[in-house]
DNA sequence: TAAAAAAGAATGAACATTCATTTTTTTAAA
DNA sequence: TTTAAAAAAATGAATGTTCATTCTTTTTTA
């Protein structure tokens, strides 16, 4: 209908808005009337559509994990070799990282600050389960070494992160070249 | 004297309370009438000790980076061969984050959100100038990779910062065996 | 024309900062 | 050493602003 999509556009214009005002200033530094004015609506209608500030922060949260886990996982095949199988799921991450890093900022300023619930940061864990299980076959195969999960991705998918947020400053600009070095230091901080 | 020491003390106080308030409820969400509290003092003698809020927070950035590059850079010696003086500077860093995880934990918000003046963020990063120079030794005797800085501390540093915050909040206990797998990887990453 | 959606203005709480006093410390004269 | 005036430090209570949220009215949709 032309109704719901009118609703489903100013929510995602909400959603949008919030993403840049956050990246910018953080989370408290954004008021609600910004976001409203950016989303080109009134303060009142976000109320609409979300029960209040940190539950629109959260939704937002969500909204994005699944968009950002179902990139890095939409070409994954379950039935690769491991090696050849992280080697696409890393790729896939660094380009959503790397390109559409509006987003990905997003991610990991929640990521790191107490400025979502804790509970719905677990749940967005969850979605990283592909990867998981790839890495528990890396280690039944001895292809990866044999410890926590935690540390894998701190050493794996992490530092994709901190590349993100340097080039998000200035501080570099990422090329082909540079990422297949990011790669490669991420298989052999892993690899056994 | 007596009286400077007064003041020094209460000066650490509010640094203190900062670090604590700040770390679990994040820069905005931090009022100055609960860090007040905190030291025991009254809002308005903050300003005697610092102008405002920002630089009350900025100040606090700088005390704790000074604080931890000491301690990270305090038995190096700019002559043992790299891997060695790697291996040990790096697991400076790593007690410091692991035991003084309150102030670890601050830096890494500050590092990873808006709330720090960028001017001041840079004067922190050229503390780090003794692992620089390693790091161009080492490139120079082909024991490390030949990529740059940036890359390097993505993957031998930062993910301690990660496994630092997933400590903090519970979601795994790092012991001497975890540290040591996280050296390895971090090793592993950058040698060649 | 009734119901739903949206709007702008209003409300009340929270907060950074300042102000007017009070308390403490310093100075130096007795 | 004691004392009291001056200076400095500290305070609690204001101030003015900002902001999340709600209320009432208007506009749009069905």
């Amino acid at each position: 209908m032309a109704k719901l999509q009118k609703s489903i556009d100013k929510r995602n214009a909400l959603v949008k808005a919030t993403i840049e005002l956050v990246n910018n200033n953080g989370f408290h530094a954004t008021p609600m009337s910004k976001i409203a004015k950016m989303a080109d609506v009134s303060p009142a209608t976000i109320y609409l559509y979300f029960e209040n500030k940190q539950d629109l922060v959260n939704q937002t949260y969500m909204d994005i994990k699944a968009e950002y886990t179902n990139f890095a996982f939409a070409t994954h095949n379950p039935n690769t070799p491991v090696k050849e199988g992280f080697e696409n799921i890393w790729k896939r991450i660094a380009e959503f990282k790397l390109k559409d890093c509006e987003n990905a900022m997003f991610l990991a300023q929640c990521d790191n600050t107490p400025m979502i619930d804790e509970s719905i940061r677990q749940k967005g864990i969850k979605h990283l389960q592909p990867l998981l299980d790839l890495w528990e076959r890396g280690r039944n195969e001895q292809v990866i070494k044999p410890v926590s999960d935690y540390l894998l991705y701190a050493y794996a998918i992490n530092p994709l992160s901190f590349l993100m947020i340097s080039q998000k400053r200035g501080a570099l600009q990422l090329s082909k070249k540079h990422i297949e070095e990011a790669y490669q230091a991420a298989w052999d901080s892993i690899k056994l």
